[in-house]
DNA sequence: ATACTTTCTTAACCCAAGTCAATGAATAGG
DNA sequence: CCTATTCATTGACTTGGGTTAAGAAAGTAT
């Protein structure tokens, strides 16, 4: 199997990695695999790993009146740093899979030890957080300023794999809206497309 | 001018400190006033100081068709971490003040001075970096979750200061709507009150 | 005080999203 | 293959926010 290229892969984004490197993240790296609908967090649960999604999808939710609100998708190449992983506090949200999954999981000292034999690595963790949080601040911005039928169209603009792997009742809870009125902003695009 | 003690009251809600300590932080502190409308930051700038409001209402705002979109408010004991001062990197938003204000800032060098001498205040660092981005993301659940009623009435209970030193097209702004329709909703809730 | 600016409110109209209910389409399980 | 469930669409209706425009109220300056 050779899932372990993934990792190399994904760094390899970034920076380019030595023989001895490679190696390395092959060993040390934990891959696992995972069924659709297997859970990675549960609410309450304290996190002791983060994830970098290799292939498939995630979703962060939590439960209101039994209902799911997603607040993000993580797919290929996504890190997912559980702010619970961070705090060491029980987690406010569920992590679970939408698709069959291959996730590397990193824990803290695993992490340590790693960016202790090669400190270049660090500020690439520290990009990948700070480009992380900037996203999250820019779909607040967006959400703010935009229409429900403008975010559907700057999702379909910037993820349009999501759309077609995500059951659209969650696309519409991602958004913020009624899966009804999701139907409904679709056709309003379709037929604004036709007769211009 | 005892505007020195601002900052050690500031810690002390956290932590005790010793007079050592105490000394340290007046020397080290450098404490600002600014007039009403003075600019902390502008869009473009790299931030060189990150603050802490001692006195006053700061907004963090961004120019969209000449509109100011307003995200955040600050106003006492809260601190301003920008982006742009953790990144290096051109500011994406204007902060400036809303009433005359009394605000410490801090700089990277004296930041990790102070740390190296205290390491028992890391801790405090980071609980208050939690806070927050845990804080950032529930107004993003609420925005998501609440409509724009229900929005004004979870400001309303708690930071009910907000709305009564900052003028209500600005809250309007912060929370997404129109001050028309703001004002609508006061109306509203008004009469609810009422005869229920 | 007066004039001027800024801020807040009201009204009228439109339209998009919420809600409830029914029907179709797609999927999963046996 | 058929059935049962889940998911997506559509319709009728209500509601609340956006928009435009006007005017009232509050704050500033002269």
């Amino acid at each position: 199997m050779d899932t372990e290229n993934f990792l190399v892969d994904y760094f390899s984004q970034y920076i380019t990695l030595s023989e001895e490197e490679v190696q390395l993240i092959k060993n040390e790296d934990i891959i696992r695999k995972y069924e659709k609908n297997d859970i990675l967090l549960r609410e309450g649960q304290i996190a002791k790993e983060c994830f970098l999604v290799l292939k498939g999808c995630v979703k962060r939710y939590y439960l209101e009146d039994g209902e799911e609100r997603i607040m993000e998708f993580y797919t290929e190449y996504d890190p997912i740093n559980p702010a619970s992983y961070v705090n060491k506090e029980p987690s406010e949200y569920y992590l679970s899979c939408l698709e069959p999954c291959i996730i590397s999981t990193g824990t803290e000292e695993r992490t340590q030890r790693f960016l202790q034999k090669f400190p270049r690595f660090i500020p690439i963790f520290v990009k990948i957080g700070d480009s992380l949080s900037a996203k999250k601040q820019m779909f607040l911005d967006d959400f703010k300023n935009l229409p429900p039928e403008d975010r559907y169209q700057k999702l379909l603009a910037t993820r349009p794999d999501l759309v077609n792997r995500v059951p659209q009742y969650m696309i519409a809870s991602y958004l913020g809206i009624q899966p009804e009125s999701l139907s409904r902003i679709r056709k309003r695009i379709w037929s604004n497309r036709k007769e211009p």
